[in-house]
DNA sequence: GCTTATTTTCGTAGGGTATACGAGAATTTG
DNA sequence: CAAATTCTCGTATACCCTACGAAAATAAGC
C-alpha cells in the first residue's frame, strides 16, 4: 500500500531542499544569489513546514497532512504553502528524509558493536523503533526514495557492517539490499497493523475474533490439512501482535544465519 | 505503501460475498431465502463488477477502478453498483481474493516436487506472476485480507510445504510468516517499482541518472566511505531492475539456507 | 387485468483532495 | 516616491465515495 508521489519537475531544486541544511558540498552558488532584501518577508521557513507535517501525520494521519489541513495548522492560506514547497510530494519527501535521518546510527569512525550482526541489530532496531515513531511511513512509497542525507546515512551503514564480511563488492550490496527488503518491509508491515488498528478502533484480534464464522460455515478441513493440523497442534500464536514480532524475529535471524554461512563456503 | 480499507459493517455479509462461489459448507439457509422470482431482473452479476474492476486496474491503474469509473465501463448508474458491493472497500476484497485464487498451488494430495525448496519455489514464482498480471495489488493493504478462498489456498499451501520440515507447530507456523512476508513483499515492490514506471512514463534507471547532480553536488566521500568503495569495486547493479531481481533471489535463498540449517541442529 | 410486494436503478447532494492562475500586499533599493 | 521584488492567498476545476429517496420493472395473487 502506498501513496502516489509520481513524477517531480526538477530534480535539482528537490535536492537543494532535501540538502537544504547541510553546507558540506555548498552548492554551487547558482540558486542562492536569492537577492536577500528586497520584496515581502517570508513568514514561515521550510523547516516550519516539514516539521508540521511531520507532526500532523504523527497525531492524526497521513491524511490530516494535506496541504489545507497544513495551512490551517499554520494559520496561513493553503497557497502560501507552495511558496516553500513546490508539491505536495516533494514535501512528503522532505518529511521522510527528515524522520529517516532521526535514526542513530554510527557513522564512519563512530564507535560500534564488534559482531557484525549485533551492527545489523541497531539497523534493524532503529528502522523499527522509526516507523513506531511515524506510522505513516509504512503509507508511503520507497521505490523513488528521497535522495537526501537520511537516506543516504541508513544504506551507507548497512554497507559499511557488510563490507567486513569478506564477501564480493556485489554480493555486499545485494545482501544489503535484501536486509533493507526484509527489515524495512516487515517493519512497514507492524506500523501499518497499528495504524489500521488506530483508524478503526478495532484491535486486528477482534477483527479475526469477528470472522470466527469463517470456521464454522465456509471453512473445508479436507481442503485445508495443514492449516487443521496447526491449528490442532496449538501452532498459532494467541496474538496477532506476537505472531508479527515471532515472525520478524525469526525471518531476520534465519536471513542473517543463510549471510553467515554462505562465507564460510 | 497501501489504500485504505477500512471497517466493513457485516463480517457475515463480506465472507458470504468472499465465499459466493464455493457450495463447499453451503450457508445455513440463512442469506439465499431471495423470494427469486418477484422484482426487477438484476442487469449485472457480483462476478461481473469483480472482473470488470480488475480489468480495469490492470488496464489502466487502481484509480480507474472506482465506483464512478466502474459503472461507466458498465453503463450502469455509478449508485448501481451498490446493489451488487456493499462498498468500495468490499469489492477490492473481492478483487484481491479473486487474483490470489489465481495462482496455481497444488492442493492437498496433488502432486508436487519432493524437494521442499522447490515447492517453495513454486509459491515464489506464482506470487511473484501475480503480482506481475495485477500491479496494482501493490497498493493494497494486506494487513486485514480478504478472508476468502484464494487467501486460505495460499496459506494452506505454504503450511502444507513446510509442514514437512520435522518443525515444532509454532516454528512452522512462524517461518511460513516470515516466508510471505519477505515473498510477498519483495514481490510487491517489484510490482511498484513498475507501476511508478509506468504512471511516470520515466524507467526507474532514467530516473536515478536525472540525479547525478547528487553525487558531484551533495555526495561527501568522507562520510559515506562504504558507498564509495561499493562504487569502485563496481558493486552496483547495472539497472534498478536487476539489482532487485539479484536481491530478492539472493534473500530468498539465503533465508531458506537458514531454515534448513535449523532442521539439522 | 389490477393490486401489491419486491427488487433494481440511479440523480442529486455534500464534503473531501491538489494545484494553476492572477491580483494584491509588503518590503527594500535607487 | 517609484520600481523591483517577493510573498500571500481567493477562486475555480475536476476528481473521489456514498446516504437518501423516488421511480421503474417484474411476478404473484386474485
Amino acid at each position: 500500500m502506498s501513496e502516489r508521489r509520481s513524477g517531480e519537475g526538477q530534480p535539482d531544486k528537490t535536492l537543494a531542499l532535501l540538502w537544504r541544511n547541510h553546507r558540506a558540498a555548498a552548492p554551487a552558488a547558482d540558486l542562492p544569489e536569492r537577492r536577500r532584501g528586497a520584496g515581502r518577508r517570508p513568514s514561515l521557513t521550510v523547516d516550519d513546514v516539514v516539521r508540521t507535517g511531520i507532526q500532523l501525520a504523527d497525531d492524526q494521519g497521513l491524511a490530516a497532512a494535506s496541504m489545507g489541513g497544513l495551512a490551517k495548522e499554520l494559520s496561513v492560506g493553503t497557497m502560501t504553502l507552495y511558496t516553500y514547497v513546490p508539491s505536495k510530494d516533494e514535501l512528503l519527501d522532505l518529511m521522510v528524509d527528515q524522520v529517516l535521518a532521526e535514526r542513530a546510527l554510527p557513522g564512519p569512525g563512530e564507535p560500534r558493536p564488534d559482531d557484525w550482526r549485533e551492527q545489523v541489530e541497531i539497523y534493524s532496531r532503529e528502522t523499527r523503533a522509526m516507523f513506531q515513531r511515524h506510522l505513516w511511513l509504512s503509507q508511503v512509497s520507497t521505490i523513488r526514495p528521497p535522495v537526501g542525507p537520511g537516506m543516504l546515512a541508513g544504506r551507507e551503514y548497512l554497507l559499511s557492517v557488510l563490507l567486513d564480511l569478506g564477501l564480493s563488492a556485489r554480493e555486499t550490496n545485494t545482501a544489503a539490499l535484501a536486509i533493507t527488503t526484509y527489515v524495512d518491509s516487515a517493519a512497514g508491515l507492524e506500523a501499518e497493523s497499528q495504524l489500521v488498528e488506530r483508524a478503526t478502533g478495532q484491535t486486528n484480534d477482534a477483527w479475526w475474533y469477528e470472522r470466527n464464522d469463517l470456521w464454522e460455515t465456509y471453512f473445508d478441513v479436507d481442503r485445508h490439512p495443514a492449516m487443521t493440523t496447526i491449528w490442532h497442534a496449538n501452532g498459532y500464536q494467541s496474538s496477532t501482535r506476537e505472531a508479527f514480532a515471532d515472525s520478524y524475529r525469526y525471518g531476520l535471524d534465519r536471513l542473517l544465519d543463510g549471510i553467515e554461512a554462505s562465507r564460510r563456503t
